[in-house]
DNA sequence: AATGAATGAGGTTTCATTCAT
DNA sequence: AATGAATGAAACCTCATTCAT
């Protein structure tokens, strides 16, 4: 039997219902992460997220069509902390100064929830993401090679080609920082811009 | 899908000791190695293995104790090859031409099967392998060190943690090459070497 | 034949909440039995008795979480209803009337189903059963050193030898001759209080 | 292949060819006798069976055209010793002392390898084994008829059931105590002569 | 005779997904 | 909308038996 019955609810009829649902949904997503984060994606089965939040697997099925939609979404949650302080990044005025707010940015993401973070990593490079996932997946793309045009940068000659490795210079520390347990951030952030200011031929400084 | 234990003894189960064996071990671990690039880790059955081989899955079980044995001995294969051009590297006078060497092995070692070294990179970060199979694996790490140690090259604090960041901004952005399709590989190395040296704190030169 | 844990836990592994789910848990359980009694100890598999049950294989595996919790609950149902005989033959005031009333009981429990008493029998000292499983076959032991207790009876140096001796003569002759299909079970029982009483020194009387 | 091909028979040739032949077997059986103690009737597999041996599969297959055949032969090996004993028990001059000594034998027999004891009756039971084996088995029936029909002891209605329900009274008792631990052979085998005789309805003494 | 590599049917168990209630 | 029982394809792995060497 359902979690409470829901019956009667006349005038504000909608909005709390979708309030109801949109509160579902991010529990559900939630379960998902926190299963995926202590059994990894082996052990992430649709089941164990339904019983972890608390929920029906029908429920489940009702919100997501498919276990993969369900991990498109939680890429999509983790993401979009990380766009919306990458956005901020970009708002600098130089391009170092940019790229210095964007990897504090990745970092503070990474160090978050590591195995999370490392995990959903390879789902996005494994799945086959309806558009709306990649989008999101793109925007911190998009945003990197902003800052790279900015006028304090060399000029690039494909910039695509350099954001791309730029964010994998990146994420590729962090990782194994993350990975390995190091706790100091700021000496972590100093040694990621020599790699990533090596990389785009900026002198240190 | 099941679950496979996780308890992973990846040596053979039983020394070959008739030329067929030999060549029955060799072919399923190319079989392995197809279906992983062809399928992805999902996708890898040990059937599926097996039925490509050309094979019973008996016999893939009287040498491979396990799933995830049959796929340690696939990262042993595959590691080898790498770490022998390590060794190569290692033995150049400059700790920056061995760096060099070593890039450039690391770009041919991704550049021969792309899918596959991605793919097995996240299977030896998942698996808990037996001592055996993780010393092939540090083998790198340890020549990575003896590099770093060389005498052009600048003191380390921490020769640990710098190896471990050189080897995984490296692997970063020569994987996201190998993911895109790049194939210029000398600009490539030329990239490779701006990160890890800037990362060093060698000036360009 | 593929090996099962043998760590079992026979308790359902979840509380059937609903009307149709406990038939369904009665249904397997006797569809196990049939399959035990017919095909014996090697034909046995989950998914015979699925397919005898008209169940699938997942929802015998959603109420017995291993093939052997399945053959625990089998005991347990079994031996349950010679439990209740056992009860009401210890309530007899003395101690012979009380073990002829549990001699009779046995006879009915074998008679009722040979084959499937015998192979349980066999099952029970086989199977690691948890605690639960293990005191519903504890209870007759404990009803016997209750009736052996009895005024009329000598006195005993060692209850719970003699107890576990008892039952052993006990379903010694009453196996052999379930297995052979004698019929006359009122002759049976005189042959067994003979065997009985001889062991526990009691003059026939 | 069938168990010995046994062509040709020239003169002294064969006599280390058989003791050779002689010996496998025996190495093959007490092997098998081995990997049935240690693990159970699930755990034992002819190619385990083989490799304590020290032959090939091949060869078990040589001698044993089939598992059963296997399990058969050493229930053969296992109850002629048992045989002998009670052959010389049925000389004693009286059935009493006869029954006695058969005691004794049995507490012996079980007492000397106790798991294997009963795992074994329980393979006899279960296995439809070929005239040879049965024979051996039903040979310690016939001579217990014998016993019971020596002049000291009561006339019976039905050799044959009560024959085969003494048979199971000792047996039950024996199993029960080794089963237990039980070391005291002594006052096991007055507590079984109990029972017997009790059975049998000979008075004490 | 002996070997042991190979076979493959079959066993246990999981889990994404559906649908009657 | 929600529930959770039910489904069944498919995964991993074993082992009795065969047969080329």
């Amino acid at each position: 039997m359902p979690r409470s019955t829901n019956q009667t609810r006349p005038a504000p009829r909608k909005a709390p219902k979708q309030a109801r649902s949109l509160e579902t949904v991010a529990v559900i997503v939630e379960a998902a992460a926190r299963i995926l984060e202590e059994r990894g994606h082996d052990g992430f089965s649709t089941n164990a997220v339904a019983e972890r939040a608390g929920v029906s697997v029908g429920s489940l099925y009702q919100y997501f069509p498919s276990k993969d939609a369900l991990i498109g979404a939680l890429v999509v949650r983790e993401t979009s902390l990380l766009v919306e302080d990458t956005k901020k990044a970009c708002a600098q005025s130089t391009g170092q100064a940019a790229l210095s707010a964007f990897i504090a940015a990745c970092i503070a993401h990474q160090f978050r929830r590591p195995q999370l973070a490392r995990l959903l990593d390879y789902e996005e490079a494994r799945l086959p993401f309806d558009a709306d996932t990649q989008r999101v997946g793109r925007q911190i793309h998009e945003l990197v090679i902003e800052m790279l045009a900015k006028s304090d940068l060399p000029a690039l000659e494909d910039p695509d080609l350099t954001a791309r490795e730029t964010v994998a210079i990146i994420k590729g520390i962090i990782d194994a920082a993350g990975q390995h347990g190091d706790a100091d951030t700021d000496a972590l952030a100093g040694r990621v811009q020599r790699a990533a200011f090596g990389y785009l031929a900026i002198g240190p400084g």
